[in-house]
DNA sequence: AGTGACCTTATAGTGAAGAAGAAGGTTTGT
DNA sequence: ACAAACCTTCTTCTTCACTATAAGGTCACT
């Protein structure tokens, strides 16, 4: 009792089955137990994990570098607590550049609403891009880990 | 003068030429003037440009989204002004969305560094999962416009 | 016993977003 | 004048992330 299938794991992640055994393939759900018949028996933390991968491939992330955030753990005993530690802070830095970037997104769009409609006072014209004006043109930004 | 090529704007928006004929090719950027001779000549806001969709692009927009952001325009005598706000605000909150995931797994990440390396104290085990234990399990977001 | 909704593997096909290559014209430096 | 480094269009290829199809097994219900 308690395990799903896997028609209702894709269903309560807004996936679908057809998904769930390609992310499998990939490794990036682990292969769950079986029942006797052979069908993939799910748990709870299967929910969190896809939550996390659809999650994650909404903010940009590739598959590749999704697993890499899923591989990220602590283990006691760990001898290769320093990589953990290098690649969460690198991908740390991946984030606070996203947050950077979409909070200049964000008021720049915030700009055109509000002068949108907001009486006969609106701009002759209003762009994203005007918006974004002298916010950081090219600033040679490497993703690269 | 004043003019750039082809190569001198994937150059500096560390794009390539093909993928700047590419996105001409599907209206993301602006068929440019050409020389005699047929090459396309790019100005200052086409570099501004590309930068904004490679931007959008690290943020995890498509191109079609993309294309979406780059026609937000408000023009006097707009007659489709709703319109515009509409889908501005529509794009508003798939930001705002998007920030609010970004921050949490940003600070599941600094859990991760933090408990790391950081002495004897270190937990037993942390995953990026365990970190964002409690934080929203499946929320039902539906990105759809 | 049969039907329909589920599940299995395996293989092939799709769409997005480029990347690569062919065949040729242009520009710049020496 | 000629080679190197640009540029042009057009067509084909690749990678990623699914998506669909085929052929069959399982489960619950009537």
């Amino acid at each position: 009792m308690g395990y799903l299938r896997i028609g209702e794991l894709a269903h309560r992640t807004g996936t679908s089955t057809e998904t769930l055994r390609f992310y499998e393939s990939k490794d990036l759900i682990v292969a769950p137990r079986r029942s006797d018949a052979g069908y993939r028996l799910y748990t709870q933390a299967d929910v969190a994990r896809v939550d996390f991968i659809v999650k994650s491939k909404r903010l940009g992330f590739s598959l590749k570098e999704i697993e890499e955030l899923l591989s990220l753990r602590i283990e006691r005993e760990s001898k290769t607590c320093g990589e953990v530690k290098k690649l969460a802070q690198a991908k740390l830095m991946t984030i606070e550049n996203k947050l950077v970037e979409l909070t200049q997104m964000k008021s720049a769009l915030q700009k055109i609403t509000d002068a949108c409609c907001g009486g006969e006072t609106s701009a002759l014209e209003c762009t994203i891009l005007n918006s974004l004006d002298g916010v950081s043109g090219s600033e040679n930004y490497d993703s690269k880990l």
